[in-house]
DNA sequence: TGTACATCAGTGAACGCGCGTTCACTGATGTAC
DNA sequence: TGTACATCAGTGAACGCGCGTTCACTGATGTAC
């Protein structure tokens, strides 16, 4: 008598689901830290029997862990995109940390998932982290492009990634402290960097 | 018959134990992620039972506020007191930076906490945040003390900040990125914005 | 000096709750004949 | 074309667990007389 309460995909549409479920999973880091996004809390938000889960998943961490490479190939894709659309020089480097934050403002929990499962001790660095030093590579290469010879482009790229980085999490994290405005440290922050 | 677990402090003295569970709390910040720092573990650590966590504190979160503001008090402390020991200039900048960074690296845990647990909008940015803005007046009037005439020292010490605290945090949140020394990045941050 | 008693520091048992996970199941979809 | 049936997508009930919190308590310590 009791109706499956959801609309049943088609045979063979099984994996629909599993988009879904990234998804749900998703929206819940945006407004809530890590740990109350549980694989039930992921479930409601979904639609779903929380059981309906196991299929896609093995447990709560390997959505986690698929969440993050998602981002992290997304997060690359767009500075690779901006550094590809930008001419090379101090244009493109500007592209790409542009990108980069922009990301970051956009999808709030989508970037400060990518962070904060290993900070914690809580999970072997899983191998989609590989795709995170990918991206940090758009970065390197932006500096190297600016014929300054005897520059250390790895080195100011990471220090430069680091300020990028902290800036992100800092501003969040301390409100009412009366930040200038993001673009104006950025700005400055490349200015310094590739004197 | 069944004897007390634990030798009682002595009468007026019960206010030992607060420390003792701040103390405890610190301990498993160091090792574990935020989440898993429950109200029932902390008493495990401090050797307790759960109930007698009550008198001193009214929840978990009273306890990691009690923790930030502690930390804040201790890591601008160190600021200060290396800032006080430099000579003006330069050397004084470096030498307040070391403080920060040696603080984060001595005590992952204190460090990580300071700002984990706003971020994720878990608690209404409680009055002890006061004592992290102390802190950073002592980076600012490290860049004010360079003589730069025309620089502006607020938006060069905001962006050291950042760029330091991202370093703490992203560091360990990436193991296997092949990181330069950190004293190489700081020295780095130092000479691109003081120039 | 002795003794009754109030107070203080901390305990153990118990509760209701949400969690992750298992299990047998339901009902729609497509396929073999 | 019809029909029996295997398969697939997803469910609901139930479990054991650790959690935060409450409650009445225990037993040592100090104090009033």
């Amino acid at each position: 008598m009791k109706p499956s309460a959801r609309q049943l995909n088609r045979r063979g549409e099984g994996g629909r689901l599993r988009e879904e479920i990234l998804q749900a999973a998703a929206r819940l880091l945006v407004s809530s830290p890590a740990d109350t996004v549980t694989l039930r809390a992921i479930a409601r938000e979904a639609g779903i029997a929380a059981p309906s889960i196991y299929p896609h998943f093995a447990d709560r961490d390997a959505i986690l862990d698929a969440l993050v490479e998602r981002n992290f190939e997304r997060l690359g894709d767009a500075c690779r995109a901006a550094s590809a659309a930008a001419p090379p020089g101090i244009e493109r480097l500007r592209a790409v940390s542009a990108a980069y934050v922009r990301f970051a403002e956009e999808h709030p929990g989508d970037y400060r998932i990518l962070f904060e499962r290993v900070a914690g001790n809580r999970v072997e660095p899983p191998h989609e982290y590989a795709a995170g030093i990918r991206a940090f590579t758009t970065l390197v290469e932006a500096f190297a492009g600016l014929d300054r010879p005897g520059a250390d482009a790895v080195r100011d790229a990471q220090a430069f990634w680091a300020a990028l980085h902290g800036m992100l999490v800092l501003v969040p994290a301390t409100p009412g402290f009366p930040w200038r405005p993001r673009a104006e440290l950025v700005d400055r922050l490349v200015a310094a960097l590739t004197a």
